[in-house]
DNA sequence: TAGATTGTTAATCGATTAACAATC
DNA sequence: TAGATTGTTAATCGATTAACAATC
C-alpha cells in the first residue's frame, strides 16, 4: 500500500472484486488469475492487474492469485478487516430490509441503531432494534463515534437529517432517499435509488 | 438526439439531473442554469452543458434551461416518457419493500408481477400481487412482454434465474444480489448492493 | 443596452489497453 | 524445461475542463 493517491475508480472496483472473490471462495476454489476474475466480473485482465498491482504484488507469475490471500489484503485495504458500526435512519420498508439484511455482517458491517421521527413507531421494534427517536440522533451518534449512516427517509427531509449526521461525525452515508444530497468534502455519500438505476438502462431499450 | 454513440458514462449521468430537476419542480422553480444544477447534483457546470448538448440546444443564452422543458426533453431521451412493466423475482424483504416502493409510479416504471420458489409464499400476497411460482416465470414474462426485472433473491440462484430471464426476453436487470451476473451484451445489468457500496466509502474514512 | 449563460472548441487530464520482459 | 501469468511500461483512447464567441 504506498503513498500515492490511488484514484476513486480504482477503489469503487475493489468491493466489485472482493465480492466475486468470495463467491469463489464458498465454491471452495483456492487460486485465480486475472484472467478468470475479469471474466466473472466483466472487467479485462489488464486491468484488473494494474489495480491490484497499485497496492502491492499479490500474484504470482505462472500461477496468478491466491483466493484467500487477496480477500485478506482486499479486506485489508478497503478497511473492512474489522466490524464497522452502522445506522438506519427511517423505520419503513427500505429500513426494515436493511436491518434484517443477512449480508452485512461478513463483509465489515453491524447496524446498531435505527431512527425514525413518527411518534406511532418509536418504541416499537424492528427486527432487534427498538426504533429511537430522531430528535435523540446526534448525541446517541456522536457518543457512540458512528460514522456510517443509511439513510432511507423522505426526499423532503434528506437534507435536514444529513446535515445532523453531519454534525453528529458521521462520516459515509448510503442514501436511499430519491435526492442528491450535499455534504462536506470529507464526508462520502453513496446514492441508492432503484429508479435512478433502471433509467440508466431504459435508454437502451 | 443525433445518431453518434453517446458515452455510457453520459447516459448514467442523466438520470441524476432528472431526479434533480423533478425535486426542483416540486419546489415550483421555473428555471435553472448550468452552474445552479451542477450544485445540487455535485457535477460541474461546464460538464453538464456538454453532457445536455449531446441530444439536442435545451436552453437558452442568458437565462438558462427551462424546468419543466428540460425534464420532459430528458424523459423523453431515457425513455420514461412512458410507463415500463417490471417484475420481483424473490419477495423475501428487499422484494416486499420494491414491491410497495412509491417512488416508482412518477419516473416510469410499474410492478406488475411478484414471483418466488418458495411453496410457502406462492399464492399468498405481497402489497397488491400475488405470489407466482418461479417455474412460470419464462411463459409469463415472455407472454406479457416483460423486458425489467429486479433480482432479490440469494446469490447461488441468482446466476440460475438470471438465464431464465434472458430467454424470456428480459433487457434490463437490476440485481440485489451479492454476486456479478453474467448475460448477453444485448442485456442491461446495475448492481444495487448495500454492503458493496459502503465498501466504496470505508477506504477513505 | 448590459449582464448572464449557453453551446462548442481546443487543451488538458486521466483511464484503459496492448505488449512483453520477468519469473513462477 | 515449457507454459502460464504477473507487474509494468508505453501507446492509445476517452473524458473533463477552461475559455469564449454567440446570443438571449
Amino acid at each position: 500500500m504506498n503513498a500515492e493517491k490511488i484514484p476513486d475508480i480504482i477503489i469503487a472496483r475493489l468491493p466489485v472484486y472482493l465480492r466475486a472473490l468470495q463467491r469463489m471462495a464458498d465454491k471452495g476454489l483456492q487460486t485465480t488469475s486475472s484472467q478468470d476474475l475479469g471474466e466473472r466480473v466483466g472487467i479485462s485482465a489488464a486491468q484488473i492487474r494494474k489495480d491490484i498491482s497499485q497496492f502491492g504484488e499479490f500474484g504470482k507469475q505462472g500461477t496468478g492469485y491466491s483466493i484467500p490471500y487477496l480477500i485478506n489484503k482486499l479486506r485489508e485495504i478497503l478497511k473492512v478487516d474489522r466490524m464497522w458500526d452502522v445506522i438506519i435512519i427511517g423505520a419503513g420498508d427500505m429500513g426494515h430490509a436493511l436491518a434484517r439484511y443477512q449480508g452485512f455482517a461478513d463483509r465489515g458491517f453491524h447496524v446498531v441503531m435505527v431512527f425514525d421521527n413518527d411518534k406511532n413507531k418509536i418504541g416499537h421494534k424492528i427486527g432487534d432494534f427498538i426504533i429511537e427517536d430522531t430528535s435523540h440522533l446526534v448525541e446517541k451518534v456522536k457518543s457512540a463515534g458512528i460514522k456510517i449512516a443509511l439513510l432511507t427517509i423522505p426526499a423532503t427531509v434528506a437534507q435536514e437529517i444529513t446535515e445532523k449526521l453531519v454534525e453528529a461525525g458521521v462520516k459515509a452515508i448510503l442514501n436511499y432517499a430519491p435526492i442528491s444530497i450535499s455534504v462536506p468534502k470529507d464526508v462520502k455519500v453513496q446514492h441508492i435509488d432503484p429508479a435512478t438505476h433502471l433509467q440508466r438502462m431504459t435508454y437502451y431499450l
